[in-house]
DNA sequence: GTCTATAATGCGATAGAC
DNA sequence: GTCTATCGCATTATAGAC
């Protein structure tokens, strides 16, 4: 669960050492960036952390902006293992939704990570802009998916089209995380998620 | 509208030169935080852009930090002269979000600061760290009465709390923004801002 | 009120030894 | 695979001339 195996390398490899090494510099990396943000973070933080310089860090991961990249696609990559939003059934869609949510507030620093990098990545030549247009775009086309099949079911509550509840559900899922980074105690992310759902929903259970 | 004029010092005083210069930096400010955040917003950026010196601005603001903390106060006392968040009638409340995202949507640069700088802020060490609690604190408790107003008017659609709705239409505020800054054709945020409100509340018109 | 000069620090990245 | 050493640059802030 909180293990991160190598997938190009076997872990038995003539490499097993250096993809440890890799894995630990990727798990701390998350850690100054969630932190500091991507600019404001250091490779001499995530090095020191490590345990190693910042010249033999940067022999692993060629650059500042290389290391961010692998650092999210690792992190997705165990997102999209555990959470199904491409799944067929609508509502198994709606349960990733609020899953994550609540998976998500057991884990602060990538919420952090996230939470930053996104606000970030709004400028054009940020390196992780791109990504961000992009998992924006493939989420939309997820939830979209689940909520035209909700309204071709008839389980979409009128006034509402599958195009603005997506929008508004990734919204909301953004920004209570804004809200709960800055006081953890005053309000559960997947329990205000799926109150938003339920009210546009007409779900059974 | 787009004029800034000294609340303390008259514009006609002794040190009128100075007044205009402190608000030329306040404005060049706000466009370099808003561009590159915060941290990574450089003096010398505002310096360049109001066309004197790393020295010759901090003659007239003290630090960094201190920039930054009049930037957003002078933004905060503009906003809340223009739209009346504290109405005793909800309805003007309603409209007030609704208003102020149509305005957003005119200043980009602006959205972009609130966006990031709310994120970076999350960060308990951050010096704008107090002022978003406290900022989050008070759009809370006026929207919370509004919505409370709503409920004892009963009209307020069963199911959704004040509390919930304080806390989900804030987020709304926040997340589309961030969609919105990725991609400005994708959405209208004050449409979908004033779609939900629809959604929970009864209105009249 | 604005400047030049400078201090003191931190940054990402490279070269080359071991 | 990791190190030391170093480059070149940007940063906030201060001191003192004009």
């Amino acid at each position: 669960m909180s293990e991160h195996e190598p997938t190009q390398r076997g872990r038995r490899g003539p490499y097993a050492k250096t993809e440890r090494t890799r894995q630990v510099i990727l798990d701390a990396a998350l850690e100054v960036f969630a932190a500091a943000g991507y600019r404001s973070g250091s490779l001499r933080d995530v090095a020191n952390r490590v345990g190693i310089s910042e010249a033999g860090l940067l022999h692993h991961f060629p650059s500042k902006s290389e290391l961010l990249a692998q650092v999210l696609e690792r992190r997705d990559e165990y997102t999209l293992a555990n959470f199904d939003f491409n799944a067929t059934e609508p509502e198994s869609v709606v349960r990733a939704f609020v899953d994550l949510a609540r998976y998500n507030a057991t884990t602060p620093g990538v919420v952090e990570l996230y939470c930053r990098l996104s606000a970030e990545a709004t400028s054009p030549d940020h390196p992780a802009h791109e990504y961000f247009v992009r998992r924006y775009e493939n989420a939309r086309e997820s939830v979209m998916a689940a909520f035209c099949e909700f309204e071709s079911r008839g389980k979409l509550r009128h006034g509402t089209s599958p195009a603005l509840a997506t929008r508004t559900v990734l919204a909301i899922f953004d920004g209570l995380q804004i809200q709960w980074l800055l006081d953890r105690s005053l309000l559960d992310m997947s329990e205000d998620i799926e109150a938003y759902l339920r009210a546009i929903l007409k779900l059974d259970h």
